[in-house]
DNA sequence: TTGCGTAGTCAACACTCGTTGACCAACGGA
DNA sequence: TCCGTTGGTCAACGAGTGTTGACTACGCAA
């Protein structure tokens, strides 16, 4: 069962096989890492035409970036298995032809260039639909979370930290999951540890 | 009271002026981005010298990698307040010619050179003595830590994100820190939720 | 005075990269 | 038949990169 189609197999047009090449390239590769020549070699056509497809490597980054995330596989079904849908989905293998919805993302934080692009859609496709989907919960909770799956994808699958690529898998998926909880639930008052009200909904980043 | 000295304006050897100048660049751009010749022109020499001075490129990075994380400064003192301690080193202002702990390492995340330098030193020179001063700790447990650290750090100074930006600054420090302890000491059993032991020790990653 | 190691410069090599303009082939409508 | 549009190729430009070898200037010891 494969997590997110991309077939590079299929009788799209071309510049759809270029955009989904690239979004492979990007899941594995950085921004500046990634070539037009690469892709052009992937799909058969001459590096010059995939510039033109796209207008700039700038555009067709933010393309693939945004077709990459899809947050309606993320932030569906019931609210409280949110943390640990999270957790698996940021620690699961996936094979060829597949790729998770940060993957991309994590590849290019450097890059100015990239960064710009990275910024707004991880906005508006990702920080900004888990608030919808996820009831009361203000942004900067939501951006909490996604910087703490962003730095264990960074650190497991880009680093390659070995305290994170081996040992007890399901004792690390529960750790994530808890701190995901802790940090959407979590009291944020001072000194107040117990958590009796059901988390205070103040959305002054709003 | 700066956080990190790191004043060109001492007497030291070129080659100190040139490191200082490194760490200054590879806490603000990325290790693509840092080129010997702006760090040429930084000290006032010849790009070549630069080059000559460490060897390559990975090996200045290294280096310069090596003299920003400095763990001594995070990994003192009574053990009970290391979260809040590191939520407000990843959160604190810096001025001119002062770095965080984290900058270096968040700028480089990309480039698989600078990235095999990072798996090294973030191993031996943070989540090592981080293990080793904050007593039963799995390199697990540091790792996710370092994680959440890098992931804020990211999503705040490389990528920009508002959330993490503007808005009630102690609350979100607050809910860093809960995190970390959240991470440090929270339960891994599946399905437990009580915390009547003082955290297992399961160093599996060791 | 000679000689040598150190500090530093200069010009250039050998790439790689995004981007562009000219060109070509096929096709569909007038 | 002509013609404009679409899909695509080819060669090249211009800028940027890390790196290297030859060279110069200085200070110190024999």
């Amino acid at each position: 069962m494969p997590r997110f189609f991309i077939g590079p197999e299929s009788d799209d047009t071309t510049r759809e096989r270029i955009l989904k090449a690239a979004i492979l390239r990007f899941s594995t590769h950085s921004y500046e890492q990634t070539g037009f020549r690469d892709l052009a070699a992937d799909v058969g056509v001459d590096p010059a035409y995939v510039h033109r497809c796209f207008g700039s490597k700038q555009k067709l980054f933010h393309e693939a970036l945004k077709a990459s995330l899809r947050p309606e596989r993320l932030f569906v079904g019931g609210s409280d298995d949110l943390p640990s849908t999270l957790a698996r989905e940021v620690l699961a293998e996936c094979g060829a032809n597949e790729i998770r919805p940060l993957d991309v993302v994590i590849r290019s934080f450097s890059s100015p260039e990239a960064s710009r692009v990275l910024s707004d859609v991880l906005m508006d496709d990702f920080i900004a639909p888990m608030v919808e989907k996820r009831g009361p919960l203000s942004k900067k909770r939501a951006a909490l979370v996604a910087a703490l799956l962003a730095g264990v994808g960074i650190l497991r699958d880009v680093i390659g930290a070995d305290p994170l690529l081996d040992g007890d898998e399901a004792e690390t998926q529960e750790l994530i999951a808890q701190a995901i909880e802790n940090l959407i639930d979590g009291d944020a008052d001072n000194d107040l540890k117990e958590q009796s009200e059901p988390a205070s909904v103040d959305d002054k980043a709003e």
